[in-house]
DNA sequence: CCGATTATAAAAATAGTTATCATTATTAAT
DNA sequence: ATTAATAATGATAACTATTTTTATAATCGG
């Protein structure tokens, strides 16, 4: 994991925590750092605290949590629960997408497939629902797991 | 909620368990009789610890998620996870099938659709994985709940 | 019906997360 | 830049859903 970070990184980190209505404190910009700087990556309040930890940072979990927790309210994060019992957040893509979870190493993959959105639209239409969210998630054993597993 | 029982329905739960390599006991039989009165309903570790308590049963809620737990492991109730935090639990079903959810009043309702399903096996293949499960919920408002959100 | 084994209720423990609170940091207005 | 008002922080306690522990009680093969 990186800690270089170009100046451009750090304003535009400090500007997106300002735009979202918080005050830029150092433990939020250090969090989004970590998100910003690991596109694509998926992480628990444990493993951002560890991080910060790593760094030498003085945080506390109480921090970690309701920092994460401001962020999914103010869109910059998304939040999942999976089926592990601890949420795991990412950056808030444009574009929704689904996930494939390895029940061995824990590697998360994201997939979109738009026929399985556009059924799920016919599907909640039918029943009369009108919907907020959803979420599809495949468990199952990755590639370099398989090998292993036998 | 009906507790109403024929003979039928007693043995039959009772063959069920003895057959999943469980002791029968009385909070098995009772737990496993209040799916099995109730088809197509999910119920949370807290719902069955109420209904016992309501039927006038002494159980401990350790009893009760121990016996979720086993019923689940025995292949006679499947766990869900959706967004909720608390373990949703229901009669396992012959054939796999996904889940609307009203985040207003909390309905569940059942579906399954096989293009869904045949894309979710091509997704998986596609990157690699070898599938155990997959979980589809979609949230929203039912038909219901719907007007009384505006 | 007896004895070995397993299940139970109650209580304590645990994991993940949230609330409380005294102190410190941020920000808008000087 | 300083200050005053406000909000954020770290430490800790509390909380929720669930699991483990333990002493007692129920089950079931013989």
């Amino acid at each position: 994991m990186s800690n270089k970070t170009t100046t451009k990184d750090v304003s535009l980190e400090i500007k997106e925590i300002q735009e979202s209505g918080l005050r830029v404190t150092e433990p939020r910009k250090k969090i989004l750092h970590i998100f910003e700087s690991n596109e694509d990556q998926h992480f628990t309040a444990d493993m951002i605290y560890s991080e910060l930890k790593k760094q030498g940072e003085n945080v506390g979990f109480a921090t970690v949590y309701r920092v994460l927790t401001q962020f999914e309210e103010a869109g910059l994060l998304v939040r999942h629960n999976f089926d592990s019992g601890h949420a795991v957040f990412e950056l808030k893509k444009k574009c929704h997408h689904d996930h494939l979870v390895c029940i061995s190493c824990g590697k998360i993959i994201e997939f979109l497939d738009d026929s399985i959105e556009a059924r799920q639209c016919k599907v909640a239409k039918d029943a009369g629902f009108e919907v907020t969210s959803h979420s599809l998630t495949i468990f199952g054993y990755c590639s370099e797991c398989r090998g292993n597993t036998k």
